[in-house]
DNA sequence: CGATTGCGTTAGAGCGCTCTAAATCTTACG
DNA sequence: CGTAAGATTTAGAGCGCTCTAACGCAATCG
């Protein structure tokens, strides 16, 4: 019952152990004859390589060690199919471990990753600390895909936050707006940079910014709008950390009875799937999601075959996608 | 600058490399001297079992591979996450591949898993077909997930969707619904049953069924719409084939300026993250996605354990989540 | 016709680990 | 103090594969 091996394999053909190697890797020194006799005997035995012992054999593995965050948040989704696309084209096989928005198994994560000799490894918007990662980083090259800082020892592809922000409040002003408020991402990562831009654009444009406390989903949209409201003193256009705080924003703002984009603007962040939505319809900033997968492959590939040693850094340019939720202010 | 083996560990602790194997592998009978010795010098090496070495000389893996239909889909992420917590109580490594929604690429993932020696494979939701899957069975316990039918030769862990639209349509009955329309998954694997439930409801409560074709996403439902708004048949509730769905018939009815749940209701199915917004608060079918993933790998590691030879069939049942888009018809 | 070249093929070592059987060391007991 | 029973430790084979070096053989050449 236990699987053939190459070993019976060779028997069944009538050839050497050796020969059904060559053949199994496509090897152009072996005659027409044999490779034919090799493969009809493979077939009929359901012989399949066995990858542990040829990795243990050839000391290298062409597998490369992915960890997701969070495989619930589809924004992380379309950048595996980057890396998956980008993988596939240098021949490399990806293993997904996910990180369950947890920094200690993410660390285990890492830790079966290293042990299955993986080559190189993907971080998508990692939970671990400066110290694990430069851990790992020590032992396996590695890059870091959204995770929105640097990460020293280690390549790291973003996508420039400030200037998402400045485009989201710069799409407003043109819109007409003056009174545009941020709803932050809290103690979230990349939730400084976007503040920061907003603020910056704001001024730049002769604007006085006025951020409150938001979070990173839903339900902490809330206090803030039941705060505007509450106070009087709603702005008729709002820059969400991201589409979930906006898609917050959105119910608050209409259970209040203000309509979107009639009476507020409404601006997310990530282009996520919800934005998308026909009835959410929310105007909001995108990452090039799939072409940082493929970067981060490259990047770290090549980081391989040139041994380069210092950590590169790549910072792509955020778009504006508008939909709905954004028009111009009511004529006051 | 290769990495550190056994060998290398054993020297430095002075003892012999069959020692630090008990040392890794937890054995009770080494004295805690060498013990601590051979965990000092482990540590100063950086020292990391090779688990491809490892598997290939114990013949066994403990290793579990699972093929997702695609991450892009929150769906499945809990149903991983119900895998992924089974698993880790057996103790067992997941590997997770993506299928990308297509046949081809799924069948080089079942490959890829099956050379990595995997103890049995989970198919969520495959695309698949049966003699794939019978193929994939003969060779190694297999366990689908989510698939909408049976599997044969492979364990197989389902909802059911026949009395999960018997649920949708007894809650818009208990309202006082009378005309209600279907509009179903066409094409789609799970869509005869819940189309077939949803008949069977209906006349079983004395009312006329009326399916119109609907398809798998939000774009699908528009026509279906526009066609009842237009021939001026518009029921009082729509039971859509799945959440996406739902969302489409919510911004249609919307654009034709119905109100949901004011003029219509509208009952989805899935419970996806899409439902649970609070801006879309739809009212849908819900699968124990955590719990099936979890019994899929009880199923399956039972199955080895016992060497039962019979697939299993499991059949959960599906529940009501009642939400914002559902409310008694207007009094006429 | 013997020597040379190359192609196709193979023997055999070795990758890092586990496992069995046997060796060695302790401890307890008569 | 000798010895049996346990408790620790180790030697060595083997997991399935790749890779290097060498081998056999037919074609080529002087």
């Amino acid at each position: 019952m236990s699987r053939p091996t190459m070993e019976t394999v060779a028997e069944r053909a009538g050839v050497s152990r050796a020969l059904v190697s060559l053949v199994m890797n496509n090897s152009s020194k072996v005659s027409e004859a044999k490779r034919q006799a090799v493969l009809h005997a493979a077939e009929q035995l359901g012989y399949r390589p066995n990858l542990h012992a040829r990795n243990l054999a050839q000391a290298r593995t062409k597998t490369l060690g992915m960890i997701i965050n969070d495989i619930h948040n589809p924004f992380f989704a379309e950048v595996v199919y980057g890396v998956e696309a980008a993988a596939d084209d240098y021949g490399f096989d990806v293993l997904i471990l996910n990180g369950g928005r947890d920094a200690e198994r993410e660390r285990r994560a890492v830790e079966t990753h290293l042990q299955f000799q993986v080559e190189a490894l993907i971080l998508v918007g990692p939970k671990l600390d400066n110290d694990d990662i430069v851990r790992a980083s020590a032992v396996v090259p590695t890059v870091v895909v959204a995770s929105g800082r640097d990460n020293p020892g280690a390549d790291t592809i973003t996508t420039d936050d400030e200037r998402g922000a400045a485009l989201a409040v710069q799409h407003l002003v043109q819109l007409g707006h003056t009174d545009i408020v941020h709803i932050d991402g809290a103690a979230n990562i990349s939730s400084r940079a976007r503040s920061h831009g907003y603020e910056k654009a704001m001024r730049s444009l002769g604007l006085e910014p006025r951020t409150l406390r938001g979070g990173d989903d839903e339900a902490d949209a809330e206090a803030a709008i039941v705060d505007l409201a509450e106070t009087d003193s709603m702005p008729t256009a709002i820059f969400a950390f991201n589409d979930l705080v906006a898609a917050g924003a959105l119910s608050t703002l209409e259970a209040a009875g203000l309509r979107v984009p009639d009476d507020v603007s409404v601006v997310g962040y990530d282009n996520t799937f919800i934005a998308e939505l026909n009835h959410m319809s929310l105007t909001t900033i995108n990452q090039p999601r799939h072409q940082m997968g493929q970067l981060a492959i490259r990047t770290v590939l090549e980081r391989i075959e040139d041994d380069r040693t210092e950590p590169a850094r790549i910072d792509l340019a955020p778009t504006l996608s508008v939909r709905r939720s954004t028009a111009p202010p009511r004529k006051a």
